[in-house]
DNA sequence: TGTACATCAGTGAACGCGCGTTCACTGATGTAC
DNA sequence: TGTACATCAGTGAACGCGCGTTCACTGATGTAC
């Protein structure tokens, strides 16, 4: 496959990539199609063969970061079965780590302000994104004790606003708040005490 | 005090209120100098006789909304003395009541790209309202068993950043996600997970 | 009370800019014969 | 193997737009006398 020439060869993945180099350095905001476009090497009119515009796109960017997100959740469930505790947490983890390695892709899906319904391939990435936390919640769930456990989406949905409000307040220097801890400090911690509070663990000290 | 004519009367609030506005209803993205300047009834131009540009109308927008959010969780704090408990719930609670009242605030303090740094004026009004949940934090401090009690800055952060994640996930159509429960519940339970987790309320099931 | 004058808030025209998007085109590629 | 041709990815010029910002100005306000 050729690389070079008055054919690009690989012009669609080189915006998608050119999008999340510019969306990491400039933040969503400064993000422009002509910028995209400028970085490939090619006219910005070039773009709209490939999508149908800006929000397009930055939608490309977000499923492909969705994808890599929930490779990367499935990666650690595996590893750490079949300790159903053990698995949760790593889940948890790889929030973070995902938010650290790929801030492009975080932003695009986060902060982009992209629908995650724009396009059906958008919504489909995420959905399988969620359903790996949503499974090891799940598995989780079995361990509670018996009487009154919650609802395995309930606690799902704790541990991602609290990953995801870490990442944000303390690991994005967005808001500038200075962060009192490592987040992944304050992260682990964080799940470790919810984790105490669910009777998941032991009160250890 | 004159309303209209040539003079405005009072223009830099109303540059702040329209601001607020436009940043509800289209985003902080969709914010522009110009169109606030419009929806005031003013020539762009007159806006740089109360602010140095866009940015620092925005500064101002999340100043005042610091203001409020400070004073709301101070009143949340009081009403609940003296209970330590009562007192660092409502403060909580208090962040998810805030974005749902005013949203424009919200997104001017934590959506949109405006650091907390930018002028001391917003630094002291964001440094403050940060004290007052950790003042209900160290108050809390003293009721967890003694030895091995986490320092207070960090529950206080695990909290703000719980708060934080429901708030933008659940909460704000941004992202599009579906809400699994109503976010107050949400969040209401999540803490109180998070407390047992502390050993500060008993495993009453 | 009335007049002259200083102040300064808001005007309006103008600027250069980069944006997203369109269009008729051009020329490289790869296939049919 | 060589030639004709269809395809279609990328060009480049052009568009209208709203943006933030500047500038010399104008006219309402409020004060000094």
């Amino acid at each position: 496959m050729p690389k070079r020439g008055y054919h690009h060869g690989n012009l669609r993945q080189a915006l998608v990539e050119a999008a999340l180099q510019l969306i990491e350095a400039k933040g969503p905001t400064g993000f422009s199609l002509s910028e995209a476009a400028k970085t490939a090497g090619v006219t910005p009119a070039a773009v709209y063969r490939h999508f149908e515009g800006r929000e397009d796109l930055i939608a490309e960017a977000a499923r492909q970061g969705y994808i890599m997100f929930a490779d990367l959740m499935q990666h650690a469930y595996d590893k750490y079965q079949p300790s159903a505790l053990a698995a949760f947490e790593a889940t948890g983890r790889a929030y973070l780590a995902f938010a650290r390695k790929h801030p492009g892709h975080y932003i695009a899906m986060f902060e982009s302000g992209v629908s995650v319904n724009r396009t059906p391939e958008l919504a489909d990435a995420a959905a399988r994104a969620r359903q790996i936390l949503e499974r090891a919640a799940a598995d989780l769930s079995q361990h509670i004790p018996e009487h009154k456990r919650p609802p395995a989406s309930m606690f799902s949905a704790h541990v991602l606003a609290m990953s995801h409000g870490v990442v944000e307040l303390y690991a994005r220097n967005s808001p500038g708040a200075t962060s009192p801890f490592p987040p992944e400090d304050l992260l682990e911690s964080g799940i470790g005490i919810y984790l105490r509070g669910l009777g998941l663990i032991e009160p250890d000290s």
